[in-house]
DNA sequence: GTATGTGAACCACTTCACAGCA
DNA sequence: TGCTGTGAAGTGGTTCACATAC
C-alpha cells in the first residue's frame, strides 16, 4: 500500500463507483473485473490493479461483492460524508449550476452563492441569497466550505480563485476558460466543453460537408 | 509527421490555442515555450515536443510568432470553419447548454434541439424549435450536423447516443453520467462535474471539519 | 547569445501472465 | 475450476540535453 497512488487511478475510481451503484440498484451481489471492465471500456487487469493499491476487496474464483466494494470506494474517495461548496458567479452559467440536480444526490451541497455584480447581490436563487464577493472571506468562516465552484468570466477567474484559496477552500471546480494557478495543496479541475469539442474536431475534420 | 499522434497531445492543443488567443489580443507578436509553459502549467519541452509532431513553427533564438502559431493550430484542430451541433435533451441542463454563450465565439453552433418529452416539443428555446426525438434521423439529413450534445438522463443516454451515431454524428459531447459505447470511428467526451468533485475529495478528505 | 527541434534516456502507467486462493 | 492480486514485462509519454539555426 504505497503512498504514491497515480492520479489517473484516483480519476477512475469515481467511474467504478458510478457503475457499481447501478449494479447495486439492480440487486446484483457480485461482479467480476471482466464484466465491470466491459461496461466501462477499461481492461479487467486495469481494474484489479487499481483496486490493489487500496487493499484486497475481491474473492478469487468469484469476483467482488458489489456492496462491499462500493463502501470501500466511498471510504477511499471520502464521499461517505456530505461536502459543502460555495459558488462564485451567479450569471447564466452559475444559475444553471445552482439548479443542477446532479450534485445533491451525491452528497455535494452548495451552501453559498457570491457575485461581483451588485444587481445580482441580494437576489434569491434556488433558495440561496446571493452575497457580494466582498463578504466571501467572512462568510466562509461560518460556511466552512471545503470546495469552491468558479463560474465567472475568464477575466476575473484567477482573482476569484485566489480569494477562494485565501478563504481556505481546498478544491476548486473551475468552469472559467483559463489555466488557473493554485498552491500545491489545492486541487483544481476544469470543466470546459469547448476544449472537449476542439480536440474532437481534430479527428473528424476531414469527414462530412461544411454548412 | 508520423500518423500516430498521442491523444494527450491533441488534448493539449486547445489550451495552447486559448493562451495564444489571449496573447494575440494583447498585441504580443512572439512568445517562447518557456513563457507559454509558465502560463499553462506545462513544461517548455512538452510544448516544443507537442508542436514538433505537426511541423516547425518556431524560430531558434526567438520563439514562436503568436499569430502564425495560432493559425497553424486552428488548421490542425480543424477549427477554421464553423461546426454544427445538435442537442438532445432540453431539460434544465439542455436549456443551460442552449443558452451558454461560450460555443458560438469558437465557431460551434447548435442548429437543432430534440427531446423525448412531448411537453417540450414544439416549444421555442433560444430561437430553436424543439423537435421530437423521433424525427431526429430525418431532420439530420437536412441539418448535416457533425457533432452531438447529449443532455438527457442516464437511463436514456445510450439509446440517444446510438441514434446520433446512426444519424451520422461523428463526435459526441456527453453530459449524461454514463460510460457510453460508441463505434471506433466516433469520438466521445464526457462532461461530468460530479466525477471531478469525487476525485478531488480523495485528496482533501482528511482536512477540514465536517458540517 | 538564445531558444527551437529532437533523438535518447527516463519515468509512469498499462498489460501480461501466472501463482495462489476460494 | 475461476477469478483475484501482483511482480515482471511492455508500452507510451515526458523530460533531458545538445546540435542546430537564427
Amino acid at each position: 500500500m504505497a503512498l504514491e497512488i497515480p492520479e489517473v487511478v484516483i480519476d477512475r475510481l469515481p467511474i467504478y463507483v458510478r457503475a457499481l451503484t447501478v449494479l447495486e440498484r439492480q440487486g446484483r451481489d457480485v461482479v467480476n473485473s471482466q464484466e465491470l471492465g466491459g461496461k466501462l471500456g477499461v481492461t479487467p487487469a486495469q481494474i484489479r490493479k487499481d483496486l490493489s493499491y487500496f487493499g484486497r476487496f475481491g474473492k478469487q474464483g468469484r469476483g467482488y461483492n458489489v456492496k462491499r466494494l462500493l463502501e470501500e470506494l466511498h471510504q477511499i474517495l471520502g464521499i461517505t460524508r456530505e461536502w459543502s461548496m460555495v459558488l462564485v458567479g451567479v450569471g447564466q452559467l452559475g444559475r444553471a449550476i445552482l439548479g443542477y440536480g446532479g450534485f445533491a444526490p451525491q452528497g455535494f451541497r452548495i451552501v453559498g452563492a457570491f457575485d461581483v455584480d451588485s444587481a445580482a447581490v441580494g437576489e434569491r436563487v434556488d433558495g440561496l441569497e446571493v452575497k457580494s464577493i466582498d463578504v466571501l472571506p467572512e462568510e466562509m468562516r461560518q460556511l466552512r466550505a471545503q470546495l469552491g465552484i468558479v463560474a465567472v468570466p475568464a477575466a476575473s477567474a484567477q482573482q476569484v480563485i485566489d480569494m477562494l484559496v485565501e478563504s481556505g477552500v481546498k478544491a476548486i471546480l473551475n468552469y472559467a476558460p483559463i489555466a488557473a494557478h493554485v498552491p500545491p495543496d489545492v486541487r483544481i479541475k476544469d470543466i470546459d466543453p469547448v476544449l472537449a469539442l476542439q480536440s474532437m474536431t481534430f479527428y473528424i475534420k476531414e469527414s462530412g460537408a461544411a454548412p
